[in-house]
RNA sequence: CCGAGGGUGGCAGAGUGGUCAAUUGCAACAGACUGUAAAUCUGUCGGGCUUGUCCCUACGGGGGUUCGAAUCCCUCUCCUCGGA
């Protein structure tokens, strides 16, 4: 059986992939999918970039999905994503329509591209909860006494990952080994890739910093605090500018050491991006003028 | 001109006779990643190759003491501060 065709739409931050999503959107009759981990939450837009104009092409809006779809306060995951993409993206292929998964955020990608199959656990919020208040040196020994196989395995210094082996070893009674990753696609996905030299994306991402300082990114941050849409907690759960932004605001830092944080911040980013993406054979990537991912799309979508 | 302190690897900054090619942080480079992912974590980071308890070059320049110096002494030079 074959699948259904999508195209999904990567790259690192600050190198027009909504502007290649949305012009293949319009040209093909496609609905943008969005991929990233922060652009789900409400609010906050200079922060997170949504840049919305950028899907208006003349009079025409091409419709977006899974950009404003929760509060800042609501705790989301890999495999929440997974799932409305995949809901999402099936609704529009029922329409007809060609799905552009578009996304910066490399695991949610990935996530929906490969269709990884998250362990299916039931939420147990107290469990979470202890699991994560142990330190490292408790996490690391909890571990290995209830799955030495996985402890042996692990990266035993990342604390994120050895709280994610002990929640589903407690909470479903079986070891962090049962669960094997697996993928299964549930979509053809065409890759298309834009990217710039680390160079040019660290010119571009200081031009949008200074242009989204300009617009009032820093008020934004202030507002959304004010009137208690996220407390300061969350917005720094939720990446570089909210979290940086809520430390200048608290008077932890100044003016210079934020936009210095920030800049730095982003290009690491841009790099953990380009580790993800750059390995990707799938990827087409896509120089700046030409007309290529058109015809890419086009012998794809006719194959 | 006098007095005091100081010049250490791309930067910041430890080290004050051997275990120092030199703690650490930043930057740089590479990488991992299957329910927090703009998260979290790892490795390399003076040069060379025959990759070794190897060689070379290095803690402002030069000289000296010592078996041995980034570390002690002399001198030159530069910087900072205080006094004229």
């Amino acid at each position: 059986m074959r699948l259904p065709k999508a195209i999904a739409v990567v790259g690192p931050t600050a190198c027009g992939k909504t502007k290649l999503g949305v012009d293949l959107a319009k040209k093909f009759n496609g609905e943008i999918v969005s991929a990233d981990s922060r652009q789900i939450y409400r609010h906050l837009d200079l922060c997170t970039g949504k840049d919305k104009e950028d899907y208006l092409i003349g009079k025409k809006k091409i419709p977006y999905h899974l950009i404003d779809i929760l509060e800042p306060d609501r705790e989301f995951s890999s495999a929440d994503f997974q799932k409305e993409a995949f809901k999402t993206i099936n609704k529009i292929i029922k329409r007809g329509k060609l799905p552009i998964l578009v996304g910066g955020s490399p695991f949610y990608v990935y996530s929906v591209t490969e269709g990884w199959s998250f362990p299916k656990l039931d939420h147990d919020p107290k469990i979470r909860d202890r699991v994560r208040k142990m330190s490292l040196e408790e996490k690391q020994q909890a571990l290995e006494k209830i799955d030495p196989a996985a402890y042996e395995k692990i990266d035993r210094n990342n604390p994120r990952r050895l709280e994610r082996a002990l929640e589903i070893c407690l909470v479903s009674g079986k070891k962090f080994e049962d669960f094997k990753p697996k993928a299964s696609p549930k979509f053809d996905f065409l890759f298309l890739g834009k990217i710039h030299s680390l160079d040019t994306i660290k010119e571009r991402v200081k031009k949008r910093l200074e242009e989204r300082f300009e617009a009032g990114m820093i008020e934004e941050v202030a507002g959304v605090l004010k009137r208690k849409k996220a407390s300061a907690k969350d917005l720094e759960k939720m990446g570089l500018e909210p979290r940086f932004i809520t430390y200048y605001l608290e008077g932890r830092i100044n003016k210079q050491e934020l936009e210095d944080l920030l800049l730095k911040n982003i290009i690491s980013f841009a790099k953990r991006q380009i580790t993800w993406f750059g390995k990707d054979q799938r990827i087409n990537w896509i120089e700046d003028s030409s007309k290529e991912p058109e015809n890419l799309v086009r012998d794809f979508i006719k194959k």
